[in-house]
DNA sequence: CGATCCCGCCACATT
DNA sequence: AATGTGGCGGGATCG
């Protein structure tokens, strides 16, 4: 034993033998290993001294042994090279040793002793925490390799954790540098900082929810990664490294997740994390899909780090006990408060100047991904849509104005992108677990249904879309054109969508969808609607910021309060209420928040009310943002307060391009509809019968614009029939029309047009639906279902966020619950194309089917594939955003 | 049976 | 080309 200690305390014996030989061998060999088979260390026996010596003698023995490695289960135990846990056996070895391998194999190490986090102890043993500063210990992967009797592989990855902590840095080719533990601290607070921009805003999101949603620990952290981090890795920018020329290309992932994990945690309120969670948060881009494999490897990778960081005493293993069961998780037991914070971090990425930073971003990481985020939001509105594409590459195309910067928006907003995707993407999950979990349901309205999870994650994708296709058309054609553009239906189309140009030019609409679901959700739930508000508050931030462009002081700000606020003060009164709120709020509200960025602005150029429309929009935001928000608030949350209004909206009507309709709100509203950000109208409005909730987003935009001007905001409009709603059958796609309702001339267009006349015919009582290119599912029940919301289907566009609103809405209304299920029922079976271009029109049969409910949306997607949907969802959002046309 | 995660193939990077 | 790195996932073990 004693040798094996020693050969472990005394590394630096430049030997390198081939322990792999012995480790491999592991097992000892039955044949002939008469002494102890199992690990190399142990075979040294004969020679004690130097752990070289022993290491040659074994490898030696070893390998002809190696041979058998067979054997080893049953029989062998073999100690290995494990000294503690071993080491009785190791003694027993050594009696035993010759003649019976037997107990040496039966000891052959376990599992566990092999165990990554049992290497990594013993690696850790090997230095001190806290070395002298002037003592520069090199280690050399090889001779730690062959002491700990292991493959050099395992030390990369104990090494590669190690480093994403600075606590070794690579000096040179098979050489590291320990430094212990002196810079841990600091290294934390940069994570902490680096996490706070990036998934700052989210996680409080994500944490919220969890919070609310019960889960014990409360927690998991959401939050996305923003694809900058990756690279730069934020910490390594700084260190010391002096190998930062190292990080070559590659972003080791292994070393980037490292450090994302680590802030979770940090960001993380109640410090825990499980792994699914951060498995989702930690995969990148479009995993919507959701590759079931990909999240497997993740999780693998998790493990390795997470046994490393456990070694190192910073996390522990915990479960949390949420509503579906108990999943495993980790507590961060190591640093929590770091004194100084990174204040002037922030400012740096985040007020200052978004985009140098963010190209500069190789400098600093943090800032970059702070930067990052803003930009993306920014990029959102400046682009709009594109934003988000999830896919990066589509959005890049597609943008024109490029200048470096707005390359470097895009990229970001790509990042943005694809954070989001994951957030929706995790927040869907929650969503659907809530929904399970009835308990917890409560907390979150939406979850309730299973569609939620598709809601979640497409309403704000598609919400983006409705945005910006309603204002692309709107723009440029009115009602119709929207819808067309939307309805090109081909999902890729839908995705797209075209009509952003117009719009986009300069900003995005997209944001508006994620608002909207707030917006529902809000009005939906009273309790809500605060939170709601404050998310709309926020949303309105991020508008600004998105539309920061134009004003970038505001952007700056709220972005920096985005990412500040989880930690630091939000200041504005908006941003201790929203945080508040925010937490609370579910976590879609949270996905779609940030999406959101819509913009107006484009809109100008065509329609010139929808330009009003957008400034009343980014008026409001800014309200918001500033006093205007309590007001909006006020207003927003009365309504929602209302259950009977929530009921009539239950009855609402969405458009997606309801321009008529919207207007009709609009009017009727007049310029409250940003208040809430839902607009929706009361019976007594307009519309006869029909209540419309806008999404907030939506309203915004689309009462703003779409009620003025952009029909095609049809998007946001998603008629809702009350709990009445039942009555109602008839759901009016845009472009379908479908025969009963009303005819609408052609798919494309006519969805407004289609919409205002099944409005008018219908209107008298019937809740209609009106897809943009949704085919009307006649059929309706009108009970409960409420088929004809399903129309909201029809919208494609607006369809996800009517299906988040109406998820939303569900989940905080009980009527809206009720309509819901029954709707997402009969969506599955119609089997609806979810994505905006597939709604499109003609296409797809009948979107709408059963519209109705929220939920259903998911459905859709659901039948549109598994996959595809999920990528679809992210994508679409993307897309959608970016709206590129094709 | 799900949670863990060891093991090592193999691709890519570096020398 | 050899060697260093490290992504990745099969499949064994654990609980």
């Amino acid at each position: 034993e004693n040798i094996f200690d020693r050969s472990r305390m005394a590394p630096k014996t430049p030997i390198k033998n081939e322990p792999v030989d012995l480790s491999k061998q592991k097992g000892c060999t039955p044949e002939r290993i008469p002494i102890t088979p199992v690990k190399l260390v142990d075979r040294p026996q004969p020679d004690p001294w130097t752990p070289t010596a022993n290491l040659k003698m074994l490898v030696s023995a070893a390998s002809p042994d190696m041979r058998d490695r067979e054997k080893k289960k049953e029989l062998f135990r073999p100690i290995e090279n494990s000294e503690q846990s071993d080491t009785p056996d190791s003694l027993q070895y050594d009696m035993v040793d010759d003649n019976t391998v037997d107990e040496f194999e039966k000891q052959r190490p376990s599992r566990k002793q092999k165990s990554l986090g049992l290497l990594c102890q013993k690696f850790l043993a090997r230095y001190p925490s806290y070395p002298l500063s002037t003592e520069k210990t090199t280690i050399s992967l090889d001779e730690v390799a062959s002491i700990l009797g292991v493959e050099r592989r395992r030390i990369y990855d104990i090494v590669n954790v190690l480093e994403s902590l600075h606590l070794v840095s690579r000096v040179a080719k098979n050489q590291y540098c320990w430094h212990g533990r002196h810079n841990l601290s600091q290294t934390l607070k940069t994570l902490q900082e680096a996490g706070e921009l990036q998934y700052g805003e989210l996680m409080t999101f994500f944490q919220h929810k969890e919070q609310d949603l019960e889960y014990k620990f409360g927690e998991r952290k959401r939050e996305t990664i923003p694809d900058s981090q990756d690279r730069p890795l934020l910490d390594f920018s700084e260190p010391d490294c002096t190998s930062a020329s190292a990080n070559s290309r590659k972003d080791k992932s292994l070393r980037i997740m490292s450090q994302k994990f680590v802030m979770l945690f940090l960001v993380s309120k109640t410090k825990i994390v499980t792994l699914d969670i951060a498995a989702k948060i930690l995969i990148e881009e479009t995993q919507d899909t959701v590759d079931h494999s990909k999240f497997k490897t993740k999780v693998r990778r998790l493990y390795d780090i997470a046994n490393v960081l456990t070694s190192l005493g910073l996390i522990k293993k915990v479960h949390v006990t949420e509503e579906r069961g108990r999943k495993p998780a980790f507590k961060w037991i190591g640093p929590v408060e770091f004194p100084g914070k990174t204040d002037e971090l922030r400012g740096h990425s985040p007020t200052s100047d978004p985009l140098p930073g963010a190209q500069r971003g190789a400098c600093a990481p943090y800032q970059i991904c702070a930067t990052g985020k803003q930009r993306l939001t920014r990029h959102a509105s400046f682009n709009g849509a594109q934003p988000c594409e999830g896919t990066r590459r589509k959005v890049s195309s597609e943008p024109n104005s490029p200048r470096q910067e707005r390359q470097a928006c895009i990229v970001n907003s790509n990042e943005y992108c694809s954070k989001m995707i994951n957030l929706a993407a995790v927040c869907r999950q929650k969503i659907e677990e809530d929904a399970r979990n009835p308990s917890i349901t409560s907390p979150l309205p939406l979850l309730p249904i299973p569609g939620d999870s598709d809601f979640c994650v497409n309403p704000l994708p598609q919400a983006v879309f409705p945005m910006v296709q309603a204002d692309v058309p709107s723009l440029s054609l009115p009602n119709g054109i929207s819808s067309q553009a939307l309805h090109p239906s081909t999902p890729a189309a839908s995705k797209r969508e075209n009509g952003k140009p117009t719009l986009l030019p300069n900003q995005p609409f997209l944001c508006f969808p994620s608002s909207s679901l707030f917006m529902l959700c809000g009005g939906l739930q009273e309790n809500n609607l605060r939170e709601t508000l404050p998310t709309t508050g926020d949303v309105g931030n991020r508008r600004a910021e998105a539309q920061a462009t134009v004003p970038p002081s505001a952007c700056q700000k709220r972005s920096s309060h985005k990412c500040a606020s989880p930690s630091a003060p939000v200041d504005d009164e908006e941003p201790a209420a929203k945080k508040q709120t925010m937490e609370q709020s579910d976590v879609p509200l949270s996905l779609v928040v940030p999406k959101k960025s819509f913009e107006s602005p484009k809109a100008e150029s065509t329609p010139g009310s929808g330009c009003t429309s957008a400034e009343h929009l980014e008026a409001f935001h800014l309200d918001l943002a500033s006093p205007a928000a309590p007001e909006a608030a006020d207003k927003e949350s009365t309504k929602p307060l209302d259950s009977q209004e929530q009921e009539k909206w239950s009855q609402n009507k969405y458009l997606d391009e309801p321009s008529p309709g919207k207007e009709h709100i609009s009017k009727e509203n007049g310029d409250q509809p940003f208040l809430p950000q839902y607009l929706y109208v009361q019976p007594t409005a307009g519309l006869s019968s029909f209540n419309f909730l806008f999404s907030a987003n939506q309203a915004p935009g689309a009462i703003s614009l779409a009620a003025s001007q952009l029909p095609s905001l049809s998007i946001p409009c998603v008629v809702v029939p009350s709990a009445a709603l039942a009555s109602f059958p008839l759901v009016c796609s845009p472009t379908i029309t479908t025969s009963p309702l009303s005819p609408v001339p052609d798919g494309s267009f006519s969805a407004a047009a289609s919409m205002n006349f099944s409005m008018s015919g219908l209107a008298s009582t019937m809740p209609v639906f009106i897809g943009t290119t949704a085919v009307v599912t006649p059929k309706v029940s009108p009970s409960p279902s409420v088929d004809p919301q399903q129309p909201a289907h029809p919208a494609l566009h607006l369809s996800p966020v009517l299906a988040r609103s109406c998820s939303a809405v569900k989940l905080d209304s009980p009527v809206c619950m009720g309509h819901p299920v029954t709707l997402l029922k009969l969506q599955q079976p119609s089997s609806t194309p979810l994505t905006p271009k597939s709604i499109r029109p003609a296409r797809h049969e009948a979107f709408f089917k059963t519209p109705g409910s929220l939920g259903d949306p998911v459905a859709w997607k659901k039948t549109e594939g598994s996959q595809t949907r999920n990528v679809s969802s992210v994508q679409r959002r993307l897309e959608i955003s970016s709206t590129s046309p094709d």
